[in-house]
DNA sequence: GTAGATATTATGAGCTGGTCTTAATTTTGA
DNA sequence: TCAAAATTAAGACCAGCTCATAATATCTAC
């Protein structure tokens, strides 16, 4: 158990401290009730550098604006759309989407992609996703510009079945359908 | 000519600190040719924090705008990790991750939930989504907290098999199947 | 169970970039 | 020229570290 309890530790560390930066070690070492000479070689072996240089980096950084997925109805720019048949979307696939020191975009980017898409495509006030599969077929990376089709294959009263597809340049990368239902205000 | 010399003095020097946060008090009298006490002491006058205050207030205001699903290796916040076995998050469901004028959550940050908890649920470097399969139980709101428990169900090789389920309260609000591989960064 | 490795905690010196107080030394305007 | 204003100096203290050294605790393999 000995290796198991600061692997954990560390992990754990390592996401606290990226959320919340600006902890001293001694809030760090109340956390977790160890020493604050722990959380030192903690840090040390995980190279991440104190809290004052945290904090610098961060600032430095500040001018660095991001897209984030929560902002806008439709994650990347809608660039087509029919109503209850077909939609699409671009999204400029940057270092913000990427897992850390890779080029790799992280999945649910590209699922927060198709997803919003396949809201965007059903001509209704409120739109839920029931369910889904997904499959993501090739690694998208930093520079690509995904481009996701939405196709409403049928729908039945408020239940709607749509595929989306998402490309980088003609290779897919990604396929998915789902399950949505239409809603009004006052069902929710 | 004594009060201008000061005055001016002290307009260039707020002026400087609003263009280079980041200089220290002795950098700043180096710049001025005068006493490292004399900066203090306009600065004072002038109400402006010193340097570590400045950077801690610039990056606490950087750091708003970027604590949404981009940030972090989890969606929340992690709180028990049994590597390779068994993983738990919480998120705080709040109205920017919820539908326009609606207080219902948008099915992608839930998902982003339970897919970067899968991703933290597994010991190695470099994670990937492979397929999955969703469902949306129940609609979550702003305001619930959102429990994700994810357990990995088996694993070969690189090959990991996960389920994801989130709570809420004990209301179970989505389900999901993770088929998730290790990579190392050579690979990619 | 015991030795040896690994992990954790403790201790102390030294650093940076400050604060706050008191006091001495310019500078300068009337 | 002299008093007020401005500047500089000096010393004690602080947070939040680094770096080095060492003691102690906790496992793991034999």
């Amino acid at each position: 158990m000995r290796k198991t309890r600061k692997k954990k530790r560390q992990k754990m560390l390592k996401n606290i401290i990226e959320k919340e930066p600006f902890l001293t070690d001694e809030k760090l070492a109340e956390k977790f009730d160890v020493s604050i000479q722990t959380i030192r070689l903690d840090r040390m072996e995980l190279g991440i550098p104190e809290m004052r240089e945290r904090t610098k980096n961060l600032a430095q950084n500040a001018y660095q604006r991001l897209t984030s997925v929560t902002e806008g109805e439709v994650i990347g720019e809608l660039i087509d759309l029919e109503l209850n048949e077909y939609a699409e979307s671009y999204l400029n696939a940057n270092e913000e989407m990427a897992l850390k020191k890779t080029p790799v975009i992280r999945g649910h980017h590209i699922f927060a992609q198709a997803n919003s898409l396949a809201v965007a495509a059903i001509d209704a006030e409120i739109v839920l996703t029931g369910s889904s599969e997904i499959k993501f077929q090739k690694i998208a990376k930093v520079g690509e510009v995904l481009k996701a089709k939405a196709y409403v294959k049928n729908h039945k009263k408020n239940k709607f079945y749509i595929d989306v597809d998402t490309y980088s340049g003609n290779e897919k990368i990604f396929s998915s359908s789902f399950i949505m239902f239409a809603k009004k205000k006052e069902e929710i």
